[in-house]
DNA sequence: AAAGTTAATTTGTCATACAAATTGACCGGA
DNA sequence: TCCGGTCAATTTGTATGACAAATTAACTTT
């Protein structure tokens, strides 16, 4: 079970990867007692130093906890560091069941548009440079591809949003810069049976944009929600519950599967 | 300038934190290079294993960066985990300079009305009566003192608001827990000068259980912002820029100071 | 049966040595 | 003068072996 593939060389990123693969796709299950550390590193076949230090990063992210004479416990996914970058990335799998993505696009609509918002207010001279240089690589690397199938820069897409949360002035609200790559990411990575519309997208982030530079922090907060309301339904979810500003609307109460464990 | 205080002996928790002060009170600046991991070693009279140990930790919450040959520098502020608890506690300090505090406030005011919602919708039996168990710890906690300088039940409040965010059903939601434990153990700390009406605040509270318990989740919304506003405006700050549901009216825009740096 | 004692196990700390990577100085040549 | 490469020094990264500290579990004594 905690052979690593026989394909990939023993190095620590490969080990902390595996472990916490395990962990997160629930082969390795909460409060169950990991090897020792002497154990894992006659395993693995390197010093108990390196075990040491890869244990002592999975605890970083809420991954285990380490007792004298007890052991390595795993911790309940309750003390995750969620929106930890390695984390996130390392949960690629888990994103493709889309209760969890749904989780996460409901994050960005709960945060992004108030950061629109909050731009639209205080966002300097450079912050708006940078969104509309950023919106710019969007556009430029679309108008290239003639292709109907033509896809967005997703990089461009993701320093978009961060300069936005940037703008916001608000230093916990940049703090999602990593949810939301990995949100677009795997949005992506999904989109290949979706039908995304591209142009309609990048036509949203444009009236994202001139909100923010006309000041206008109420458009601002429903263009970006615009932006997302389309990810989600374009990837064929549907939220529910949220209290969203939408003309004088309201998205209402709605069924929804149950919590996680 | 590294010395620890003469008074606390030297342990692997008073260095961590010494260090972590040093960068977050500014003492040590951004991009400037530590000593070697044997300086302090030698500085401090401990192993150079525990001094990687807690510069590993510093590294995890973002504070420092290692590199071969080059040493540890320290990371700017939008690399901290700001979220991360511990990061919070350390952070007493500057969150008495009420920009910090206000924006993490702003932070609790963007995600928990919303996760009152979503608990409205969602909230299953257990999570109802937690909710109501830690409602009535803070009750129960208030009505002995009959001293109208009560305070409220810190604990149970917090756990009020967590029961709620975990209620939420959204994974994601659930890791402001450290967030909302710092602001409000911060806010009592400020608020002996502040003129605390912890009968209203009470009542609030209470207004936000009855609308979870009736799955009426606008209500649930416009109470928990209610909470939150309660909470600023008696510390005499004012928030701007956030769009909030009041009824039909908005929380217009206003004047901020700009970001920091 | 209960309380205290001892032994075993596991993580935590220490000391030392060497490996790997990066910098910067030095040197040679066009 | 500038460019390129080589080499040495520095600093973090990994390995090894030993012991400390803490906690559990078994055992002994009352």
């Amino acid at each position: 079970m905690f052979d690593l593939p026989s394909e990939v060389l023993v190095s620590k990123k490969n080990i902390l990867e595996h472990l916490a693969r395990l962990i997160i796709e629930g082969r390795l299950r909460t409060d169950e007692i990991m090897p020792t550390e002497m154990a894992l590193s006659s395993h693995f076949g390197v010093s108990r130093t390196m075990v040491r230090d890869v244990l002592k990063t999975l605890e970083s992210k809420g991954f285990i906890e380490r007792k004298t004479n007890v052991g390595t416990r795993i911790r309940s996914i309750h003390s995750w560091n969620l929106l930890d970058k390695e984390v996130l990335d390392w949960s690629c799998g888990a994103l493709t069941q889309s209760r969890f993505l749904l989780s996460l696009l409901e994050l960005r609509l709960i945060i992004e548009p108030q950061a629109a918002a909050l731009a639209a207010v205080r966002a300097n001279d450079v912050d708006l440079q940078q969104i509309r240089a950023h919106y710019q690589q969007m556009s430029d690397g679309l108008k290239k591809e003639s292709d109907p199938r033509a896809i967005l820069d997703t990089e461009a897409d993701i320093a978009f949003h961060k300069a936005i949360m940037k703008a916001s002035g608000n230093l916990f609200v940049s703090q999602f810069g990593g949810a939301i790559r990995a949100a677009l990411h795997h949005t992506i990575y999904l989109s290949n049976k979706a039908t995304l519309d591209v142009f309609k997208s990048l036509e949203c982030h444009n009236k994202v944009l001139e909100a923010i530079e006309n000041r206008h922090s109420e458009a601002a907060y429903l263009s970006m929600a615009k932006v997302l309301n389309n990810t989600i339904t374009d990837l064929g979810l549907q939220t529910t519950g949220l209290i969203m500003l939408e003309g004088n609307a309201v998205n209402r109460i709605g069924s929804f599967p149950e919590a996680l464990p």
